[in-house]
DNA sequence: AGCGGAACCTGTCGGC
DNA sequence: TGCCGACAGGTTCCGC
């Protein structure tokens, strides 16, 4: 589900929800999501402690807690938070319960249980965060370093896009809006970009995932807020998931296209 | 280095 | 109505 602007959305909100919070006790009620850790390590390593804020890295949702430990979790594509008052019995998809000293609830759920949850003392233990690129929006992130990551790479542009470990954060929506915003052809080799259109690129990512986190990220089938809100940039997208429709720009029919099994959507006119 | 394919798991949708 | 395959916003592993 989530890429960098709905993982950021939850953690804004559960940072206005859950902050302060201290974790009383833990219901598990599909353990797919710890790996292997052993639910009883798991829980014995949250119990007790407070969460003091949340935070995101790529797709990543960290917890922040106090005495000090970090729970790392990745949504995948069905993964959602949720606070409520107490229920009396789980619903089918609710795979972790964290009961809060407020008496609510802190709801992890997951219908594919592909998501994922881990505990770490120190936030360099995390051998998920440790392979991730470049952020974003970061100050780090200049037109120089795009250029240089590259031309390193001869990998078609938008699964270049979507590398983890080149940058952090963009998934299979956000990688075709960014091309198309910067009229750039998805299957063109990375090192194979001219100076323009680095800028064009660099622009458009950080001005795409700017305008999605305003609007609360994409919800196209079932992405929920942490107050079950939907997010609202699915009302700005102009090329994914809308083959066959006349391009906003120049009304060519936009393409879909396969590239590594993920859908690939571009106006072939507009992006070269 | 980089690609295709499969795997993890469940639900939905379209075609026949 | 029912069955079957394809597909879904992600990541990882394996083999070539």
């Amino acid at each position: 589900m989530p890429e960098l602007p709905e993982v950021e959305t939850i953690a804004r909100e559960l940072n206005g929800h859950v902050t302060g919070r201290r974790i009383e006790a833990i219901e598990i009620f599909r353990a797919d999501a710890l790996g292997r850790q052993a639910p009883a390590d798991f829980c014995r390593a949250l119990r007790g402690r407070e969460i003091r804020h949340c935070s995101r890295r790529g797709k990543y949702l960290i917890f922040h807690l106090h005495p000090e430990r970090y729970l790392v979790v990745h949504l995948r594509m069905t993964g959602k938070f949720a606070v409520t008052a107490p229920l009396e019995a789980p619903l089918r998809d609710h795979r972790l319960w964290f009961h809060l000293d407020d008496g609510r609830v802190l709801v992890f759920q997951d219908l594919r249980c592909f998501g994922t949850l881990d505990v770490v003392a120190r936030l360099s233990d995390s051998p998920a965060l440790s392979k991730l690129g470049m952020e974003p929006l970061s100050p780090q992130c200049t037109q120089s370093w795009l250029r240089r990551a590259l031309a390193a790479s001869r990998t078609p542009l938008k699964p270049w896009l979507m590398d983890q470990t080149k940058i952090a954060g963009l998934g299979n929506i956000y990688a075709s809006e960014i091309l198309y915003a910067a009229g750039l052809d998805p299957t063109q080799p990375a090192n194979g970009l001219d100076g323009p259109s680095v800028a064009r690129l660099h622009r458009a990512t950080r001005r795409i995932l700017r305008k999605a986190i305003l609007k609360s990220g994409t919800t196209i089938s079932d992405f929920r807020r942490v107050d079950q809100k939907t997010g609202e940039f699915q009302h700005f997208l102009r090329v994914y998931g809308k083959a066959g429709e006349p391009c906003p720009k120049c009304k060519t029919p936009i393409a879909a296209i396969r590239q590594q099994q993920r859908s690939t959507f571009y106006c072939p006119r507009c992006q070269r």
